[in-house]
DNA sequence: TTCCACCTTGAAGTACGCTTCAGGGTCAAG
DNA sequence: CTTGACCCTGAAGCGTACTTCAAGGTGGAA
């Protein structure tokens, strides 16, 4: 698969794709001619890349733990493993997110939610 | 108060203070000298700020907000609809998370995680 | 043979959210 | 009247995640 192909395929640029090889997150063969040439696989591993990053991990992040799965002669459980990590993850943040919920919550039925009095400062808005 | 105490009451540098109220999004007065003199309630918008920032805004999107709350004769409903607003924000983000947990589990339990359908959690768009 | 869409590289540019730097003023305490 | 902890400004720098640019090679179709 070349590099216009893959990203087609996965919704990125190719730039996107050698910005993340360059940060070692994915890999390629090379033909004679010295285009990439990517297994049908990496298309999973681009879309595993995109999903860590909706979660908020920065791409060194998903980069370190992706030798796991490359360097698996059977890389099932590895990304099993990698999966299930993944998964406690968002247990932590759905928490966190309810745990912020329930603060605004709060805030929301206070009867001054933040006692704001703008009007009374001197200073003009600044210009955007 | 001054931005020292400020910075220190809410957590963050007198320069990211600075940086605020360059991109509009804290305002303060003066005082005869020059030196910034923040009512007590820019506290609370400080951590408004800090909030809807964890909730994925971007400064820009937070500040196109705050007129709503300055312009406002009693800016307290003005305040409680936007928090309910982002309430909303929070529920569906918890409700994407735990929707993607599910595929998540469903995969890890499969036999072969990625091999069957990775694509099943192909990304959709979030407001980051 | 000439298009033209593909591929290559390295380097520079962009947006965001700050932080750091340079150069200087303010002010209470010793 | 100096020291030191504050404050001011504008500009440059930084990390992340790309995008754009410049200059060029590859390869199939007309």
């Amino acid at each position: 698969m070349l590099i216009g192909e893959l990203a087609t395929a996965a919704g990125l640029s190719r730039e996107a794709l050698r910005f993340y090889e360059q940060q070692g997150l994915i890999r390629a063969r090379r033909l004679p001619n010295g285009y990439r040439d990517y297994p049908d696989e990496v298309l999973m591993l681009v879309q595993y890349i995109r999903t860590a990053q909706q979660l908020g991990f920065t791409l060194a992040e998903i980069g370190d733990r992706l030798p796991a799965i490359w360097d698996a002669p059977d890389p099932t459980p590895a990304i099993t493993e990698v999966l299930s990590a993944k998964l406690l993850e968002i247990d932590t943040r759905i928490a966190a997110l309810q745990a912020l919920r329930q603060t605004l919550a709060e805030r929301v039925l206070a009867d001054c939610p933040l006692v704001v009095s703008y009007s009374e400062l001197a200073t003009e808005p600044s210009p955007r």
